[in-house]
DNA sequence: AACATAATGATTATCATTATCATTAAGAAA
DNA sequence: TTTCTTAATGATAATGATAATCATTATGTT
């Protein structure tokens, strides 16, 4: 469990941030639930926790087809997504992507989402 | 109306399509819904109209803090959302950016959403 | 004008997530 | 170790967005 926290350490947050580490890929706070569930933890809980992690910066989150999924790789990354199995993988960002921010915002860029779609090796 | 499809041209459809066009922003299925109010026009024609118009290619849609939002602007373009206010704004892709998809994919890529988040000229 | 059927609107159902609240248990203090 | 404060939990209800159902309506064709 990362350190960078005050939070009590609880048997339920030691489950749920493990299950993300382990599980090594984007799972939504219901699968999580359902790989804990023979350990008694609550559904309410699992979210609670999930969110708490994202607030705390030791999980990211994103939203993927009307569901927030988790990603235990904080650091800045681009998605890919496949169009026919839906599984998404981390990728890297394109190289100095920060420096193509657009000049309409006219803004400091604090983060940004960015996602390839495209049929995978798999299914292709 | 866009020629580009072959259904019934009701009522209902021709108030949905104007009305997304005439915003000019991003919205929601329920603003639309808010905004065609007084023409007694159903919410699920307006959530099938704006899913199927999606389908056709003559709308475009992307998720935003769990909502489906619609864009008039169909040709590839990316998004800024201001932190502070949650306003967005249709700006350019960075030039080239199709020629840096990720090698890891390994994959042919369809298509691309990227979002820059910042604070807005308004908001700082 | 008649017809076939796609579209509509009212409503219910579903799904993900959040809120509520009484109970439990971490972790600090005695 | 026991006590104590209070954050965390779990069961459940509530919410909000979207999809499904189905009887009725109206479009576009014959």
């Amino acid at each position: 469990m990362s350190p960078l926290t005050n939070k009590r350490v609880t048997r339920q947050r030691q489950l749920v941030y493990d299950c993300v580490i382990d599980r090594k890929d984007h799972p939504s706070a219901n699968e999580v639930f359902v790989d804990l569930q023979s350990s008694g933890i609550g559904l309410a809980t699992v979210y609670r926790q999930l969110s708490a992690m994202v607030d705390e910066g030791i999980l990211k989150s994103f939203e993927h087809s009307g569901q927030i999924r988790y990603d235990r790789l904080v650091t800045p990354h681009a998605h890919f997504v496949c169009s026919v199995c839906d599984e998404i993988w981390d990728v890297d960002l394109p190289k100095n992507i920060f420096s193509m921010a657009p000049v309409e915002s006219n803004a400091d860029i604090e983060e940004l989402d960015l996602t390839w779609k495209g049929i995978c090796k798999a299914c292709k």
